[in-house]
DNA sequence: CTCTTGCTTAACGATAGTGACAATTATTGC
DNA sequence: GCAATAATTGTCACTATCGTTAAGCAAGAG
């Protein structure tokens, strides 16, 4: 999934897609790629569960592609996991309570 | 940076320097990998920001590497801008009283 | 049915990342 | 100076990734 993020053509689609749901072909032009390397990149979108392609509705040629939320959680709970690091430095009276202590 | 994060053994180290500094050498034995294969990851993670190798207190053989603050912040803001894709769509009313309105 | 449109998949050459072994640099102890 | 330790860098083979051209597939238009 991160994987998926470490290119800078496809946190481009990802951050145009912030803007709507778009068809492949719209995001290709938008990036200046040919079709079938920006169709190679949703495919990497895809299996990182990043976008989620639709049938669209008037007509069933374009494939609408959409934001899914869960990887961008997931990826915001390990941020938070390891900016824990830094919250223990700033003060060591976290709420350890647990052990009554 | 993102490309840093993107493979598994980085990922790994990063999480054991969440408990705090440590050499080169015991980051190698814990990941189960070659001295100079970690090495190499750690040049990666160096790359991007993401650790520092100090120069150590009692034996200066050993390069302490600890996590550095700012790219995870960075990480953080991006993430806050994709995920306010969803915040507009939970509520429009959000309080753009920018304009007064 | 045929042609065109929108997108994906296949095959190919070019490029870059990954790990193992060997060699190098820097530091410690004698 | 010499050996030992900690870490990095060089070189090699292997694998994965990237973009392009060509081909395949589903959906609309005549």
């Amino acid at each position: 999934m991160l994987a998926a993020l470490a290119d800078p053509t496809r946190r481009k689609v990802i951050e145009l897609l912030r803007e709507g749901p778009r068809p492949a072909g719209e995001l290709a032009q938008a990036v200046q790629m040919s079709a079938p390397a920006l169709s190679r990149h949703l495919r990497v979108l895809r299996a990182g569960g990043l976008v989620e392609a639709t049938a669209g509705g008037d007509d069933a040629r374009l494939r609408l592609y959409t934001l899914r939320r869960e990887p961008f959680t997931a990826l915001q709970a390990w941020l938070d996991q390891v900016q824990a690091f830094w919250a223990e430095q700033l003060g060591s009276f976290k709420d350890h309570v647990e052990r009554g202590g």
